[in-house]
DNA sequence: ATTTCATATCGTCAATTGTCAATGTGAAGG
DNA sequence: CCTTCACATTGACAATTGACGATATGAAAT
């Protein structure tokens, strides 16, 4: 109900690194090394983001074993946290950043955090074409 | 639409100043020197803020005369600008600045800018005791 | 207990931001 | 024209912020 409240949310939401990890974690929790793989940013960073979206209200984090695991707080009592969650949930579909995190949070929930530890939080590379393509002939079109 | 265009307004009405002016405003237009006087910061401070509010699609401009009056831009073509301006209407209500700056708001719109400019773009102080009381008892308590 | 490993914290740096004082601008009035 | 005056713009400065690398922490596995 404060202004200093209002602030804390606002700003949090306000920068684009921040806004990109609400957007991943709309599709379900996701640990630390996922979001840190995704976005290719340092671990530290993430870090730091999630601490001020925790701070804010707007996240909330589970320890399982090794990992801890970051959610959208739905429960919040920060009463702009909770507006502003849902009113970010539907933006920002089409923004083409937003978009390649989306794919690649597919790859990550896919092979999981164990995989992307194991690799240095890192995601695998997706090729344009299939990782083995059949031998004896080159893609079409080479002269 | 865009990541950007959603910082630049997110980062617009993140700030308490310019949420300040924000609030100002929802009581109707108001001219550069109103909003001076009754937030009590330099006339170029305020300038910046509402460049940067203006930019963000948020609020607009109106010549007349010598002044420049600014008000909410409720046909902005910013969809972001759109959401936040209904949002923040209705929020902050109780804020013991917001608060602060809607009485002074009052006594800026009563006095009008022309009578503002004239004083150097600060308000007549309002006095907890009326401006001149009747003489010979002096404020009760003094020993 | 010791090591490992995912995450948190700290120190540093460059970039950004909010503020003010000084100056520029452009319309209105003399 | 020349001034005046409301506002915009600029430059300087301190404070904040976001990034990284290095290091600390603490739970799990050995």
């Amino acid at each position: 109900m404060s202004l200093r409240e209002y602030e804390m949310v606002m700003k949090a939401v306000a920068d684009p690194t921040r806004v990109r990890i609400l957007k991943l974690l709309e599709g379900g929790e996701m640990c630390v090394c996922q979001v840190v793989a995704i976005l290719e940013l340092g671990q530290s960073t993430i870090s730091r983001h999630l601490f001020l979206l925790k701070m804010a209200g707007l996240v909330r984090e589970r320890q399982e074993k090794k990992w801890v695991h970051y959610a959208l707080d739905g429960a919040t009592t920060t009463p702009y946290a909770r507006k502003m969650l849902s009113a970010v949930k539907g933006w920002l579909t089409d923004d083409p950043v937003v978009a390649r995190d989306r794919k690649r949070e597919g790859i990550a929930r896919d092979i999981g955090p164990v995989e992307i530890c194991g690799r240095g939080m890192t995601l695998p590379v997706r090729r344009a074409v299939p990782c083995c393509p059949p031998p004896g002939k080159v893609a079409a079109g080479s002269k």
